[in-house]
DNA sequence: TTATTAAAGGATAAAAAGGTCCTTTATTAT
DNA sequence: ATAATAAAGGACCTTTTTATCCTTTAATAA
C-alpha cells in the first residue's frame, strides 16, 4: 500500500517536524541514525522532498534539512504524493478493474471506509499536527528492519 | 498490501469455484484470459496453489485445474499464505518496529480495526461462500491493467 | 581565501517482483 | 503403442524498488 519510500519519507519528516527548525537543521546521517534506515536512501527521498518543496535544506557547515513554517503546514498526503504518487493508495483492493458500489469487490464496503478514514486523516492533518500527537503520545519513531517472518499477528 | 500475485492467485481460484468442479478443468489458458492476466505467470501461481493444496490439478487432454471438495473449504487467507505469506498483511501501516495499542503510531486504532475485519473476513469464509458471493452480485472478475494514472478516487 | 561541512546530483548496483520460454512428465483418446 | 494435450518444472529475462558511491556545489567559519 505504503512503499518503503513513502514510509522513509514519513517518518524522516515527522522526525523532522519533532526535531528541528530554522535555526537547527539536522543531517540525514542523525536521522538515518535515528529511524534506523539507510542513509543514502534517505539523502535521495530529501532531495526529491525538497524539490517538492515539502521540506527545506541548507548546504554547507551547520547545514542539513528542516522544515519552515510553510513546510509545517503541509501533510502527509503531500509526502506520499511526493514519493509514490496518489494512486497506489486509490485502486480495488482485489485489483479489479470495475470496483466500485455497483459493481463492488468482495471486500470493497469493508476497504472504502478504511480507505476514506485514512485519507482524511492524511490530508486534514498537517504535518506539525501529527508529530504533536506523536510527541504527546512518546511513540517511538523506528523502522522495522527484523525479520518479518518473527512478527506476531496485528493485535 | 497484496501482491499482483496474490491478488491473481485469489481471482483465479474464484474463477475456479464459480466455473471448475471434478468433472470440468480449466486450462490456465481460459483462466488467464477471462481474467485478464499473463497466462505463464498464472501457470506458476497455480503450481504452487497445487503444491499447497489449495487448487487441485490434472495433465493431460481434458485435464487442467479445478477445485475438489476439499480445496472448496479452504479460505482466501490460506491463498495469501501460500503466495505472500501472511506478514505482508500484519506489520505497521507506517512500517513501524514497536507499533502496538502501548506504543501506537498515529494511523494505529484507523488501521487495526480494518485489518481485523479484512483478515475475519478471509479467514472466516471459505472460498466457495466467497464464490457464491461474487455470481449472486455478479461481480465481474477482471484485473485492473490499465494505466493507474487515469484512475478516478475511490468513492 | 581556504578548509570544512553537508546537501545535490549523477551513475551504478543489488534485490525483489513480475513475467516468459522451453523441456519434461503425466494423462487420455485413438 | 502412439499422438495429442495440458500441467510441472527449470532456466531465464525485464522492470521496479531499494540502496550505494562518487563528484560537484553551496554555505560557513577560521
Amino acid at each position: 500500500m505504503l512503499s518503503n519510500a513513502s514510509k522513509y519519507a514519513i517518518l524522516s519528516t515527522l522526525y523532522l517536524a519533532e526535531h528541528s527548525n530554522e535555526e537547527r537543521k539536522i543531517s540525514v546521517k542523525e536521522i538515518a541514525e535515528n529511524i534506523d534506515i539507510p542513509s543514502p536512501f534517505l539523502a535521495k527521498l530529501f532531495q526529491q522532498l525538497v524539490r517538492g518543496k515539502i521540506i527545506s535544506s541548507t548546504k554547507g557547515p551547520h547545514g542539513g534539512f528542516y522544515l519552515s513554517e510553510k513546510n509545517k503546514k503541509k501533510n502527509v498526503l503531500d509526502i506520499i504524493d511526493n514519493i509514490d504518487g496518489l494512486n497506489k493508495l486509490n485502486g480495488c483492493f482485489l485489483g479489479l478493474n470495475e470496483c466500485d458500489s455497483t459493481n463492488p469487490c468482495p471486500v470493497h464496503y469493508i476497504v472504502v471506509p478504511f480507505k476514506n478514514n485514512i485519507l482524511e486523516k492524511f490530508r486534514d492533518i498537517t504535518i506539525m499536527e501529527f508529530a504533536q500527537e506523536i510527541s504527546d503520545k512518546g511513540t517511538f519513531l523506528a523502522i522495522n528492519n527484523i525479520d518479518p517472518s518473527l512478527d506476531g499477528p496485528a493485535e
